[in-house]
DNA sequence: CTTATTATTATGTACATACATTATAACATT
DNA sequence: AATGTTATAATGTATGTACATAATAATAAG
């Protein structure tokens, strides 16, 4: 029995089936670690669709810089790690679906705590009210590499029972009608503390990318307050600047 | 006489052509105001070459996000062509400068060497063409907090003899006339090993924020290729995104 | 006059096919 | 052992064709 297969009678276009087969295929440890791909005739023919149709998927990941073509050498995974482009505004969950990377989470937690002066000066909200806390240790399957730490704003109206697997941005788009359209981001790199390290199974000391944002909705009123602890190992942060 | 054409002798790929064909298309007034593109069937017997072909074309430009299609209606110019950039292209001596920091030179080497493989690719020249490597270890003056790696590409013209003191995009725009207008950035963390660690002061595996910058002059050709080791305690890196 | 129905017209999907180009491997030559 | 030549195996380019789908326009029905 194939692994992957196309199913000739799903109303999806088959150029669609054979993007997201690509996806998953190159997360394969031999694809991701240079291998190439079978070669386009033959990867069509065991699709049982025409090169055109591969192509057409091959064209859009090699669009989306996921793969590189080689004339005579063949296409293969094109070397680089998550990374997050700020020009294009994506979700971790976006972002991983778009590199066909399955998400696992390793711990939720949702808590409601008291802020803290410097969070209860950005919400602009009195000490004594509380807010929102998520914690998430999210990765791929076979190991967690973010650590996030979230607080929403309570005019955002989450009550905390809400499904927090779902990818959060849709579900406040959707159910909450919260918008967020800015993002005012400040990155530096710090060394795990214990729990972290913990949380990572990283050792104790090891570098972080450390991610803070603060989230606005268009009338740029603060929505959410967000701390990431990247693996240093496997998140790269990209920026592209022009004056 | 037909404004635009199609040369069916010329080496570049006719889908090529129809590209740049487009993108002058697309200047016009008309089509820049939502008026729709010529439809694929026509365009395509006009031009002289298949519809695929011309597909191939318009699909590279719809990837980018100039061309919206739609259905039954036709293909026109996408309308939101405001880029969202970042906009924090600042040099180290001028952030510095505002933040009225002093800046401090600890060390300071210029060497000319061979590029490895990937920075001859990137600066797309022969390996045995040597470039100019520049190391310098600056920061306020009671502590180093920044190890900068840069290479220069040829074009630039730099003998090696230059004041590497003063702000240096400022003496490639005087002296060298060369405009650095674009970069490409890559963010992510590292720990220091024992000779970084040394150069910042550090014990060996505390964590940096490494900085790997792709510099490019207006005609996106490369200039400068930047590794910076940040200290991680004493630098941040800001990013302002919006959708 | 409003609401279905049908036709039209654009893009969307998919295939089979042919030959060009080019990086590499295999081989032959000096 | 270095150099030149030829084969080959992959992607690259290009065409012609057919039918599907969806939004709109035109028309018919109530």
């Amino acid at each position: 029995m194939r692994k992957y297969s196309i199913d000739h009678k799903s109303p999806i276009p088959l150029h669609a089936q054979a993007e997201t087969l690509l996806r998953q295929l190159i997360q394969e440890e031999d694809y991701r670690n240079g291998k190439v791909l079978p070669n386009e005739v033959e990867l069509a023919k065991k699709l049982a669709i025409s090169r055109t149709t591969l192509r057409q998927s091959i064209n859009k990941l090699v669009f989306e810089g996921l793969l590189v073509r080689k004339k005579r050498s063949g296409t293969r995974v094109a070397q680089n790690v998550v990374s997050s482009k700020s020009n294009n505004w994506l979700s971790f969950s976006q972002e991983m679906k778009l590199r066909g990377i399955p998400i696992k989470n390793f711990e939720l937690h949702v808590t409601w705590v008291t802020p803290d002066e410097e969070l209860a000066a950005f919400f602009e909200i009195k000490p004594d009210r509380k807010v929102l806390k998520l914690e998430r240790v999210r990765g791929r399957p076979d190991e967690p590499f973010v650590y996030f730490v979230s607080y929403f704003h309570p005019r955002v109206g989450l009550t905390g029972e809400e499904d927090f697997k779902r990818p959060l941005y849709e579900m406040l788009e959707h159910e909450h009608s919260i918008i967020a359209t800015l993002s005012k981001e400040e990155i530096s790199a710090v060394a795990a503390n214990d729990d972290i390290a913990d949380k990572l199974r990283l050792p104790a000391g090891s570098p972080l990318l450390f991610r803070k944002r603060y989230v606005f909705d268009p009338g740029e009123r603060a929505i959410e307050y967000n701390l990431g602890y990247y693996k240093a190992s496997s998140f790269v942060y990209t920026v592209e600047s022009t004056r």
